[in-house]
DNA sequence: CCTGCACCATACGTAACCGTATGGAGAGAC
DNA sequence: GTCTCTCCATACGGTTACGTATGGTGCAGG
């Protein structure tokens, strides 16, 4: 009757398991939704054992935007290593990020707060750290360096944008699962490239 | 000495200066700057004004969704109707609405909280209402249906990626308002249609 | 002049959340 | 078995915001 107080396990809680439930948190409400006492109560305990973990919230949304930095940036990378010619590298890359994931939520959330004063570092860092290897790939393609600055700036620009549409218009969802449109994309930013294809 | 309240008016209000609030405050702070008590401080009367206009705070908050709503449309629509060919028109509705405007803020941050229950709605009815309008300004260029809902979906999420991109990334500010960038991504999104040109 | 209404101030009660202080409860060292 | 250290519960005070109740002020109309 009285065995786990809440609807999880009722072990006890490492600093991890925290953000972890702050990332779940961020895909289901947003930053705002990173809270300690509702998040609390969702892994069963009380206040008493989060700030035994962590100084302040700050610190928790702190460490969850340094984890799903770490995440963002390997998945990115480990992507585009798996193929051969840069022309194909890059159109593997377009095509894994472009298609629709499980962490879109969260990244969907953190990429719409930009001007929270803890998200806003971290989603600098990792903008950077995409559009940079955006451009080295679109450079290895055979563009330009300010051309292959623009071209990557479209394509991130089009992720995120496509990011935001599936989530309010239910024909986006179709449309970017859609391989016809994945192609007519990426041959749209690829476009002009001499080598590969 | 006891002249003017607060730092504003000390006249009356009435709604609308409510709304320009509120749409003020999402531009500076986001959708939870939508806040009674610090708007009325910042109009210079108290909550005792607030809720004599206003049933409640989403009453606000829907208002001010309404007026957004209004004025996105019609800006969007007023923007194409004065060119001659309909790849003029399409060239012109692009550069115009990707070029960068003082009411981005408020764009930005309505844009980037679709999950709120009253800003969704407003976002739908927006989203739904642009995507068509670029459709048709597609087909008449010579795109068949398909292929202009494409590109529809395409350029909007381009619109969407850079308003976000600039905000927090230096560079693209400068890349958002260089001629070469913005020609290129036109033609890159034109490209393919017969006439015109 | 005074009456009524539009508009606003004041004061109150409530809720959600932050952060702190302090007292257990349980597992391993010995 | 007791001691200690880790982890957590309980209880409290503070802040910010929502919403309500009620009284006050100035201006228009009569």
């Amino acid at each position: 009757m009285a065995s786990s107080t809440g609807q999880r396990s009722a072990a006890r809680l490492d600093a991890a398991v925290w953000v972890e439930a702050a990332l779940a948190a961020i895909g289901r409400g947003g930053i705002a939704a990173v809270a300690v006492e509702p998040l609390a109560a969702e892994l069963g305990v009380t206040k008493g054992s989060f700030y035994w973990h962590f100084d302040s919230r700050d610190a928790l949304l702190s460490a969850a935007m340094d984890r799903w930095e770490a995440l963002a940036t390997h998945a990115v990378i480990a992507a585009s290593e798996q193929a051969a010619s840069p022309r194909a590298r890059l159109e593997r890359l377009l095509s894994i990020v472009l298609r629709p994931a499980p962490e879109d939520e969260i990244e969907a959330a953190i990429l719409g707060a930009p001007d929270d004063p803890i998200v806003s570092p971290a989603v600098r860092r990792v903008t950077e750290q995409r559009l940079a290897h955006l451009v080295s790939l679109f450079r290895d393609v055979g563009f330009a360096r300010p051309v292959a600055v623009r071209r990557s700036h479209t394509a991130y620009a089009a992720y995120i944008g496509l990011l935001r549409l599936e989530r309010q218009e239910p024909t986006s969802r179709s449309i970017r699962s859609s391989r016809t449109y994945m192609d007519e994309l990426i041959e749209m930013l690829c476009a002009g490239g001499d080598a590969g294809r």
